[in-house]
DNA sequence: TATTGTTATACTCTATAACTATA
DNA sequence: TATAGTTATAGAGTATAACAATA
């Protein structure tokens, strides 16, 4: 059976789930990263900016303008830590989970209406593998 | 189950798989971008500049540099359609159809390797997925 | 006038280095 | 001296616009 490689079926995959996001980012005025950070505070293990940025695999300085711009908005708490000053505790807001919530929920469910595409038994076995190797 | 969102999983993925292949294209002297588009040649359905940007969904002007290093290089051919010469007519070389088998081999046993990882029929299930999906 | 390929330019994204305030 | 966070800068990657040569 003839196929492009992993590397490309799966480049286009993301270009894919990336297409189907954006419009739900946009839509409330989220942007990819800023998702990814509220996503990543929505677990309550990551405090600190540096712990969030080794979390979601970005660079600390790519992390900064993203908090602003969410302290901003009122979706996450930034304040300094009592027992080192250096540090930022971080935590999202009543209203950052929720916006957290709603996104994620309607990114979910256009996921499982591209899942639709393949048998029962395929689409459990995809996810699984995807949470394997990735 | 709890899981990360698809997303999150295959822009992980994804970025291990480049970093499976990069020491293999490093190693025989091919950038990602030249790699996709031997790839892209290496069917024969594809002739024409604009027609490889498509298929490769590249922007044509990110070719431009590409085709000029693979052209130098001895790995494609390049030459002005006979019947429309504001085309340019490109083709792998023996060369270039060589450096593309040895190195797309290389890959395919680096992504088997991955999925030994998977079980037998989870395997088979997820590039099953992978190419309904991409 | 429209199209293929090319060049030049601007823009975005990301990483690097230098700085501050703490420790 | 080392570390968390910040700022400023430079680099890479990409897209946009203008151009030349055909049709």
């Amino acid at each position: 059976m003839a196929r492009d490689d992993l590397g490309a079926m799966v480049a286009r995959l993301g270009r894919r789930l990336l297409a189907m996001e954006q419009p739900i980012l946009a839509r409330h005025g989220v942007s990819m990263w800023a998702y990814v950070v509220l996503n990543g505070l929505a677990g309550g293990s990551v405090r600190t900016q540096a712990a969030l940025a080794a979390r979601i695999g970005a660079d600390k300085t790519r992390l900064i303008p993203v908090l602003d711009d969410l302290q901003e908005r009122g979706l996450i708490e930034r304040e300094p830590d009592p027992a080192d000053r250096r540090v930022r505790l971080l935590a999202l807001t009543d209203s950052g989970r929720e916006v957290h919530r709603v996104v994620r929920d309607e990114i979910r469910t256009a996921e499982e209406a591209l899942l639709e595409g393949l048998a029962p038994a395929d689409r459990e076995a995809f996810v699984r593998a995807l949470v394997t190797l990735s």
